[in-house]
DNA sequence: GTCAATGCAAACGCTTTGCACCTTG
DNA sequence: CAAGGTGCAAAGCGTTTGCATTGAC
């Protein structure tokens, strides 16, 4: 995990920005949870799980700072929350979900769903698409039934 | 307009529900502005310009109650605050929206975008869908150049 | 040593709720 | 007149901010 962490020193180094032990804990727990879409407090509370401590305060501007240098992605899922995950590499445009309406349940869709459509939209609309967002409410195939 | 209000009159009856002056005024509120998308702060200024006095949680209350009942839907454009629109009879699913990142003007898209896609993906991920949201950002034909 | 970062607590903004009063059916 | 609806003010809740202190470079 080494490079990845010299991966974020980068980041904020060309920022100008200073590497705190508080920063590298929430980056590293985004490394350990790249499945996972997790609210501030939640965030939090896995953080001192661990052995460190930090004001909830420095997690919400830690996370504002990762949204912005496009290290994270932050998610809205109604549940009145935000919710972060890890960018990946791959994510050109961001991936979508699945939100089961009964169990919660978020499932990633990687398939790119929109590239043809935007087109259309582009020149029925005269709009510039620069991003998307997908969400599909329904139910997940254990709560089908 | 009156066949109209009967139809919110219908709706409340069928659910055992008073129909009252603040009520019809929202109402009629969404009738005027079926363009709009309307936040509750912007409902109740709006009405009280008109003649009559309402208080902000029955904007709540009611929103709440329309939306539930199927008559507005409710959306978020990322300002912080949630944003309300008649629903249309022609609405099976919810149309989409472009929002502009420059100017923040929304614009509805009525284009079928998903029908094909979402049978892939139901396939795919084993989830059947009963609904979705795409919001597609970028920048308006007034704010391209 | 300087300037950014942190932590705490207070403030914020939208939304919800408890409760006494009012209105519809 | 009974049950639901309203208005007010207070509370809720996630998030942001001011400010004094701490820590990175």
């Amino acid at each position: 995990m080494g490079n990845k962490k010299n991966l974020l020193n980068e980041k904020l180094k060309e920022k100008g920005l200073k590497f705190t032990n508080q920063r590298k804990d929430i980056y590293d727990f985004f490394l350990k949870n790249q499945d996972k879409h997790m609210s501030a407090e939640e965030i939090l509370s896995e953080i001192e799980k661990g052995n460190s401590e930090i004001g909830l305060a420095t997690i919400y501007r830690t996370l504002q700072l990762f949204t912005d240098t496009g290290i994270i992605v932050k998610h809205d899922f109604d549940d009145g929350r935000s919710r972060y995950e890890l960018k990946t590499d791959n994510d050109v445009h961001n991936h979508h979900h699945l939100i089961c309406q009964v169990c919660g349940k978020i499932i990633e869709v990687n398939m790119d769903l929109m590239d043809e459509l935007e087109k259309e939209i582009e020149d029925e609309y005269d709009f510039e698409i620069t991003n998307h967002i997908v969400k599909l409410y329904g139910h997940c195939k254990d709560c089908k039934k």
